[in-house]
DNA sequence: CCCGTTCCGATGCAAGCGCATCACATCGTA
DNA sequence: TACGATGTGATGCGCTTGCATCGGAACGGG
């Protein structure tokens, strides 16, 4: 056999590569060649690591999407001694990508987001993030409130984080104004549920 | 002179055709040779009502955004005998794209965002079109409710429509389940204030 | 030790892109 | 009526794109 890389990995790295660049110049800027170079590999071996370039793509928005979930849990699971509240809280900051650290990831976000309303293999991709989210927002607002409408809670905060980080992106919001928002309507979650 | 043709209705007619492709395959879709074919004019006429490429972007965005805050406002102004409450759910349900009957618009608007994000001149005249809608929202949950918070209500609102119009978009929501979404906060939103 | 298998990276190719160019209709004017 | 100005649309150009191809390097088995 020959060198034996790690395809694995290698298709991470060249992931990250996709988010570089989705991050810089949108995914229109996403081209082959400027892949391979950012991974620092051959095109050859990006065209070996996936078949065609939508392949790519979908393994980019995969790996990202993986990512950031894992960010969230991690976020939940490092500190569990507090209430759901506190938690929910944690959750919605890191989902919505307001801290200027993950600015990057929010746009290659809103770049596949916006490819995945006229790409069914993306929406697919996409669909199951937000099914885990909404399931895992439902379950710490049920714990936190014991409402019935936690689904639906779920859905408008999840709905509202996209929307704030949306508007942090094109400038409408600062990232203090967008927190400021967030936060205020957990509190009112917390009101209304509970009293 | 020779033919005189009107610049200005033909701007606009190739605006409607920018949306369209738009809306069929993304903004990528988005060439000078078929946004000509389906304006049913020449390349030429393209280039020469717009100098370049990203020009014609900015009047389109500029073009369905004026459209779609003129229907909102001639939604208000169509039925001002209704309290401001039902006002602000006819705004909101106008402004979320959620009727089938404005998919393709929601789908031209997230094609437009996405690229604003890595476009400054896009996200500038996207910031006007917020700011408006934020005036606006402003002042009819002012009138209903006379809340001081009224500021922050409609930028809740409002990142929660275009949330909610994404999530549509992609799939993760359907049309009623997004309604309803909507509709409940507004009815919680009505109660909080007026309690 | 050498050969066969397996993977790699450079190159080629056809198509499509945005933009510039230019001969040609078209109409007001003298 | 003849002319000149002006807007028009077809064509050309340089470049880039995604994808296919192919010679060669790198190992393990006989």
């Amino acid at each position: 056999m020959p060198k034996q890389v790690d395809h694995e990995s290698r298709r991470r790295q060249i992931a990250d590569a996709v988010c570089h660049l989705a991050d810089e110049h949108g995914l229109e800027g996403v081209t082959l060649r400027d892949v391979a170079a950012r991974a620092e590999v051959s095109m050859g071996a990006v065209q070996r690591c996936f078949r065609t370039k939508e392949e790519m793509l979908a393994f980019a928005l995969d790996h990202i999407g993986a990512r950031i979930s894992a960010r969230v849990t991690a976020r939940l699971t490092e500190s569990p001694a507090q209430s759901a509240r506190t938690a929910l809280g944690h959750a919605t900051t890191e989902i919505s990508l307001l801290r200027p650290e993950h600015r990057a990831e929010a746009r290659v976000w809103l770049a596949f987001v916006a490819q995945a309303a006229v790409s069914p293999p993306l929406a697919e991709i996409l669909r199951g993030n937000y099914s885990g989210l909404h399931g895992l927002f439902t379950r710490l607002i049920t714990e936190a409130t014991g409402s019935p409408d936690a689904e639906r809670e779920a859905r408008t905060l999840l709905a509202l984080t996209d929307g704030l980080t949306t508007h942090l992106l094109i400038g409408h919001l600062s990232p203090d104004t967008a927190l400021d928002t967030l936060d205020s309507h957990l509190t009112r979650l917390w009101g209304d549920e509970s009293a």
